[in-house]
DNA sequence: TGACAATATGAACGAATATTCATATACTAT
DNA sequence: ATAGTATATGAATATTCGTTCATATTGTCA
């Protein structure tokens, strides 16, 4: 690394390495690499309450990790840049590596 | 993502990035990854207190961060493990893309 | 329209964690 | 041995953040 990033892009990476370093946030992540799902379902798959759930994929929104599309009476969610799920892609290779 | 990784691999992945996912630890990573260096000169680079730079360089020691050597009156400090640097520049081509 | 299902939201509580301040330890050089 | 430099550490404080509880909103279907 030739020069220090500038903050803006500090924090830009700041915001991904923190909403990703949750184990609910990731977990959310988890579930929705495998295709995009409804809330109800999200809940079903992480194991915490709808409102825990709930509150984490507005913050999660708020930061652009995911996007959401409402469907009748559903709310679809989905990974919303590919970048998310590469980051997590590199940290398990690195924590599988480790032992 | 076919299934859910493992608790433990789960927990090595939060471990390694809740480190990078604060500002002061950041900026240490940056500095590493442009060579090894003594705290003193992590201090100046960074520009936080002594104390906190101490503190945090211990945290992610004990997260297997980075690594340390004695030299003489020093102690030089350098990234431990590749994937470190890889997340954080994967992170930073992430941010760079948001605009 | 009324009842029900799905999701969101506000307030409050508790846990986690980063910094500061004061001080301790370890090494070097005289 | 002493003074000075480099780094670490413990305790305390302050702040951030995640969950819970209660409730609000939005949509579906009869």
């Amino acid at each position: 690394m030739k020069s220090f990033p500038n903050d803006k892009d500090t924090d830009n990476v700041i915001t991904i390495l923190k909403m990703l370093a949750d184990r609910t946030r990731l977990k959310i992540v988890y579930t929705l690499m495998s295709g995009a799902k409804c809330v109800g379902e999200i809940v079903s798959s992480v194991g915490e309450s709808q409102s825990a759930i709930s509150h984490q994929l507005a913050t999660m929104k708020e930061s652009n990790l995911v996007k959401s599309d409402r469907c009748g009476n559903k709310i679809i969610y989905s990974i919303s840049d590919e970048h998310v799920s590469k980051v997590v892609k590199l940290c398990l290779e690195h924590a599988r590596e480790i032992e």
